[in-house]
DNA sequence: AGCACGCCGACT
DNA sequence: GTCGGCGTGCTC
């Protein structure tokens, strides 16, 4: 009697050994289906990962599973290698991995609605009838004309041809006719022809080309405003002109309705679009057009690189660097590094793209791992925007604002162009305190400050979304004397108000951006051209282009210099590219302004002689040097719990029983607190590994979770591994 | 994660 | 006397 061994959606990381449903034919226990199963108490969906002849366990234990609810496995044969490589990977319960591979739709156990249009075809026997038969029944026989003319067709257009369910029910009784599902012959795409692509452009496409249509990894790294989206655009062009879909992959706001705009208007061809604002039905429907092949051109999140596609042929990757691509909770993967192992089990190629690429990507391409393609021109005539620094010190400041940056502001709106303010902090201020007795509104759950958001009278912390009205007077002294600390977009806002009367300020952050359609409209609003001020958070920096901004202004640059992250320079690095590329996209180069405290931060001196390429290239040097990622890799154990040390006693055990079992050139560091040490209302630690080798990572990260599971459990405790973390916190 | 079983306080 | 608090233990 074979054995499925199934993944089921537990936090167990292993998989559960079933015996078949008594009704399942052994050839349809294929790796991929999903089978309905007892598991506990309850009753879930499940997915066989493999049949084999024995099991471990007791025969005794064994349950047998329900029913097979699909009748072949839905999820591409690549897709399911690449959820038992990603589990292994990022030793993740196997369960919660293979459920990324489907719709949410399909993950209770509903059966998949096979999105074919239903037909009929004629049996061998209906061939073999000459025509003009069944003269006795005049519809019958048009029916069988029909059919044998156009091989199958569909129940709806044999409907319009006044051929109803009786006739063709009794063509199926008569052995003549039988029921099918059409064969989806899959729209031939086209594309427009695109712009005259530059001699660089051409050549990065014809290099990306001339690595043939098999796996290869690409990096497409061009300065902003370079074109690689031109070139992006084409590859896929030559993609469906091959027949195969292409997959695209966005951070996470990137996806703006411009962007979209210029794929529809591209291409003739069917686009189906995954991101978190979709419905479960509409998410499935998309699915199921990347799954069949209705669909060519699949845009997507994160999540989106789990998609199955029918017939793969590229898999684009933009803006590589983005942080977003790595989930930062439960199945902790990076999208970026799965869609290189996706493209090298689809055997097709894999484009990163980014005009400031992560230092992993540079290395790999350093290395000749990746293809390099560079473009370092600014398509037009635009040239790249001069980096000043003003230095803040000794200067009275009006709400964060330099009268230098002020000034500059007013030229640029006068000069009928627009400015654009650059301020990572939502809110009005970071800080309010008594000016009586010194209190500060911190947030009970976290070690970190409340923010006042005047516009809304609220304090509110960031880091764990309490809120509370704001306070008349002080909890401690009564004192109605509170003062905000610092600066937030709002108040940033209602200075340039004040001082710019008349000029329009759209201030653009994830409090002033709610619904969906406001930031396309503001979008329209400011590419009308006319001289207005905008102000926002990174969301501002993110896939919009603003052609008509000359100036940008970082007014809190020093809060991105001292970061105690190890990519915090990498970030900031990244960030002020990315906003400096907002300006003089259009035909005059732009300014950008910095105001500091420092400026003889090495890292602001690097921004200011260096372009990113040449600064990456630095960091990429220092990494080396202290043996951090990319050199090294790491994996990070974290703890949360209620009580104070039990994570880091968890950690102290942990690290003990691992201690003289690693790897070579394994190292563990900590444990130590977490950056924010409580958030939330939980103490959170964490175990740093660094592995000198990739190599041993991997056997690294299996002794720590075999270990961390044999630990005795602590309460409340709750320990996670992230493989190659991004953060810190 | 669910969902049980398992022993100690305020209700019909 | 029970209903139910969430502590801890298991899921093939």
């Amino acid at each position: 009697m074979p054995v499925l061994r199934l993944a089921i959606p537990t936090p167990l990381r292993t998989l559960f050994d079933y015996l078949p449903p008594t009704d399942a034919p052994a050839g349809k226990l294929v790796p991929g289906i999903r089978l309905q199963v007892p598991f506990g108490r309850r009753e879930v969906t499940a997915y066989l990962v493999e049949v084999v002849e024995n099991s471990d366990l007791d025969p005794q234990a064994i349950k047998q599973a329900i029913r097979v609810l699909d009748p072949e496995p839905l999820p591409a044969p690549a897709v399911l290698a690449l959820c038992a490589w990603a589990a292994n990977y990022y030793q993740h319960p196997p369960g919660e991995v293979y459920q990324a591979a489907y719709p949410r739709a399909l993950r209770k156990g509903a059966l998949h609605k096979g999105h074919a249009e239903p037909g009929w075809q004629l049996t061998t026997r209906g061939k073999g009838l000459p025509h003009g038969a069944l003269a006795r029944s005049p519809k019958q026989s048009r029916a069988l004309a029909l059919l044998q003319a156009s091989g199958q067709v569909a129940t709806a257009g044999l409907k319009a041809a006044d051929i109803g369910p009786a006739i063709l029910r009794a063509l199926e009784q008569k052995g003549l006719a039988k029921r099918c599902e059409l064969t989806a012959t899959p729209v031939a795409a086209s594309a427009a022809s695109g712009l005259v692509l530059n001699p660089e452009q051409a050549g990065a496409m014809q290099q990306i080309l001339d690595a043939g249509t098999g796996f290869s990894c690409q990096l497409l790294e061009g300065v902003t405003g370079s074109g690689k989206t031109e070139v992006y655009l084409q590859l896929i062009a030559d993609c469906l002109q091959r027949g195969r879909q292409a997959l695209v992959l966005i951070p996470e706001i990137g996806l703006t309705p411009q962007t979209l705009a210029r794929f529809r208007d591209r291409f003739q061809a069917e686009i189906a679009v995954l991101h978190s604002g979709l419905s479960d039905r509409q998410r499935y429907r998309a699915w199921e057009a990347a799954r069949s092949g209705a669909a060519h051109i699949i845009i997507g999140t994160r999540s989106a690189v789990f998609t199955s596609l029918a017939r793969p042929g590229l898999i684009v990757v933009d803006e590589e660097h983005d942080a977003s691509y790595k989930q930062q909770d439960g199945f902790r993967y990076s999208a970026r590094d799965v869609a290189v192992k996706r493209g090298q089990l689809e055997n097709c190629p894999v484009v990163l793209g980014s005009a400031t690429p992560s230092l992993e990507s540079l290395h790999n391409a350093l290395q000749g791992r990746y293809g390099h393609q560079r473009l370092l021109q600014r398509a037009g005539t635009s040239e790249l925007p001069q980096l000043r620094a003003i230095d803040i010190r000794h200067t009275p400041l009006e709400s964060g604002f330099s009268e230098a940056l002020v000034q500059a502001i007013a030229q640029a709106l006068a000069a009928g162009r627009q400015a654009l303010l650059f301020l990572n902090r939502r809110g009005y201020a970071p800080t309010v305190q008594c000016h009586d007795c010194g209190w500060i509104a911190d947030c009970r759950e976290c070690d970190a400050r409340l923010t006042l958001h005047r516009r809304q009278r609220r304090l509110r912390c960031h880091h764990c979304g309490a809120s509370q009205p704001l306070p008349r007077h002080c909890p401690e002294c009564r004192s109605e004397q509170l003062l905000s600390l610092g600066l937030g977009t709002e108040k940033a806002e209602d200075f340039l108000r004040q001082r710019f009367p008349g000029v329009p300020v759209y201030r653009v952050d994830s409090d002033s951006m709610q619904g969906r359609e406001s930031m396309a409209a503001l979008v329209g609003q400011v590419n009308a051209g006319e001289p207005c001020i905008l102000l926002g958070t990174q969301m501002l920096t993110k896939g919009h282009h603003f052609p008509a901004v000359s100036l940008v202004g970082v007014l809190d640059l020093d809060g991105m210099l001292f970061s105690t992250d190890f990519r915090g320079e990498e970030r900031c690095a990244q960030l002020l590219t990315q906003v400096a590329g907002r300006a003089g996209r259009a035909e005059a180069a732009g300014t950008v302004l910095l105001q500091t405290h420092h400026p003889e931060h090495p890292t602001l001196r690097a921004m200011l002689s260096l372009d990113y390429h040449q600064q990456a290239l630095a960091m990429l040097e220092a990494r080396e040097q202290s043996r951090l990622p990319p050199r090294g890799q790491l994996l990070l154990v974290r703890t949360d719990c209620q009580d104070a040390d039990c994570g880091e006693q968890f950690l102290r055990d942990l690290r003990q029983n691992c201690q003289d079992q690693l790897p070579p050139g394994v190292e563990l560091i900590g444990p130590l607190p977490a950056p924010m040490q409580r958030r939330a209302g939980r103490f959170r630690s964490q175990l740093l590994v660094h592995c000198d080798q990739r190599r041993h990572s991997q056997q690294a990260a299996r002794l720590l979770v075999a270990q961390a599971q044999v630990l005795p459990a602590r309460k409340g405790l709750k320990w996670s591994l992230d493989v190659d973390p991004q953060d810190m916190f």
